[in-house]
DNA sequence: GCCAACGTTGGC
DNA sequence: GCCAACGTTGGC
């Protein structure tokens, strides 16, 4: 293993966007109800790095980039039945979801948008730009990511 | 274990 | 609003 690995991240920006992580410095990544992309997190290591994309807006792209800083911790929203991630099938004794803490680094200098990452790469290289690909957490093999990192500096 | 029906994500 | 691509659920 050498150097950190890179993921992308989604989130819709009026669920929390750049802007907030950018205030809050860090946060969990919590409220994935998706195994494919629980699984994802729990193979993050300490300093990988994730590029944050605003999803489910106009126009959707790559905003920033943030750092893996704490694992496997509990996602609480699954006990708590106020909240839109609360899991009745979840329990303290068997808690079924777990997430990331991740740490704001930058905002790109340079919005990359998926009509222009879609230019960029094909469905083989970046997961993200395959037609009706769901998955909020993908991870983005290191050559693609230099790539896009160069393009949003 | 199979599979149809249904639900969700998210771009367009 | 449409639809592609899956994931989940439940009957059998």
């Amino acid at each position: 293993m050498t150097g950190p690995n890179y993921w992308l991240m989604k989130s819709e920006p009026n669920a929390y966007s750049i802007e907030d992580l950018k205030k809050d410095g860090v946060t969990l990544w919590d409220g994935i109800r998706n195994y494919q992309a629980r699984n994802f997190m729990r193979r993050m290591n300490i300093g990988d790095k994730i590029f944050f994309y605003h999803s489910n807006c106009k126009p959707p792209g790559i905003v920033g980039f943030m750092e893996v800083v704490g694992l496997n911790i509990i996602d609480p929203t699954q006990f708590k039945k106020e909240s839109v991630y609360y899991d009745p099938k979840s329990s303290h004794e068997k808690p079924r979801w777990d997430c990331v803490k991740v740490k704001y680094l930058f905002k790109a200098e340079k919005f990359l948008s998926l009509s222009e990452l879609k230019i960029l790469f094909n469905e083989k290289e970046l997961l993200l730009v395959k037609k009706g690909n769901r998955l909020s957490i993908i991870p983005v093999e290191m050559k693609i990511a230099k790539l896009i990192l160069e393009k949003i500096k």
